[in-house]
DNA sequence: GTAGAGTGGATGCAATTGCATCTACTCCGC
DNA sequence: GCGGAGTAGATGCAATTGCATCCACTCTAC
């Protein structure tokens, strides 16, 4: 079942004003001393590697979840892994790939930038939004990134 | 009049889901050949000065848009001024300022650029939100970013 | 007015980025 | 099982980034 298209103005209204809150709230909680440990990049990456079950991570699929470049990621997972916070090993399935995981200094720090973050994005976006309407906005994005990965 | 603030939680998980969604529509829409003339954070420059009522705007206001950092700003300037695509002068009131604003060139070439890319969003997002809903996520957004730029 | 603190933007420099390319491995058709 | 197309990740290199700093100008207090 189809459903008109919205109008154009409106998609692209909402689209800029989704990029432009997230710009905002994004330079505020950069700002966060936390951050002064690990740039807000790389401890994205370490966030993402607490999602995945099994613990590793196809360097490949962890790279569909970031905005950065194959070759970045590549070359930040170096880093990390210089830094003892990840580890790398190839996969068993396939021998092209590399997999990725946390190691334990990896899951810490994780942890701990994280708490510092969360109770930072409770100062910025609690006193703006009340609880239904921040659960609309959870809905609604979850929608649009649950379509993009649909294909 | 206060009220309570939202769980930690919920707040920390709408923000990480609309972080997300504007991850995954970004890497869409970056894909765009439109952005093969010019890379989109140049675009958005380009974007945000025809936001300005005057055509003038000044670099320090033009950079609190941007995630990207003043010296990163000084130099994107260089490059478009050189591709002749914006214009610099000293501001008037304040003798250290400066400020911008598009040529003729840029502002065609963002008007075109815009067209396919306001195209590309429709294509990308319209399928995925309703009228209501996209209504919805502008409201909630545009609160956000009002909120953000009250200090 | 003058000194000192503050602000706006530019610049040197090392670190990080993306693009193009490379190598190694897998998958498919025969 | 073999050859060619495709995929995963690494690497050379030029372009871009941010940090620290600098210079010029403004604003404030005296």
């Amino acid at each position: 079942m189809l459903t008109d298209p919205p109008p154009v103005r409106l998609t692209s209204e909402a689209w800029e004003s989704l990029f432009r809150a997230q710009v905002t709230v994004m330079r505020r909680l950069r700002q966060d001393p936390a951050f002064r440990q690990l740039a807000i990049g790389e401890y994205d990456v370490l966030f993402n590697l607490t999602r995945c079950p099994t613990g590793w991570t196809r360097l490949n699929e962890l790279n569909g979840h970031l905005l950065i470049s194959q070759p970045s990621l590549s070359r930040m997972i170096d880093r990390l892994e210089a830094k003892g916070l990840v580890a790398r090993r190839a996969a068993e399935a396939d021998q092209r790939g590399v997999e990725v995981a946390l190691t334990d200094e990896g899951r810490a720090l994780q942890h701990s930038i994280g708490s510092a973050h969360v109770q930072r994005i409770q100062e910025v976006l609690g006193p703006v939004l009340s609880s239904e309407e921040l659960e609309q906005l959870r809905f609604l994005t979850g929608k649009i990134t649950q379509a993009m990965e649909q294909h």
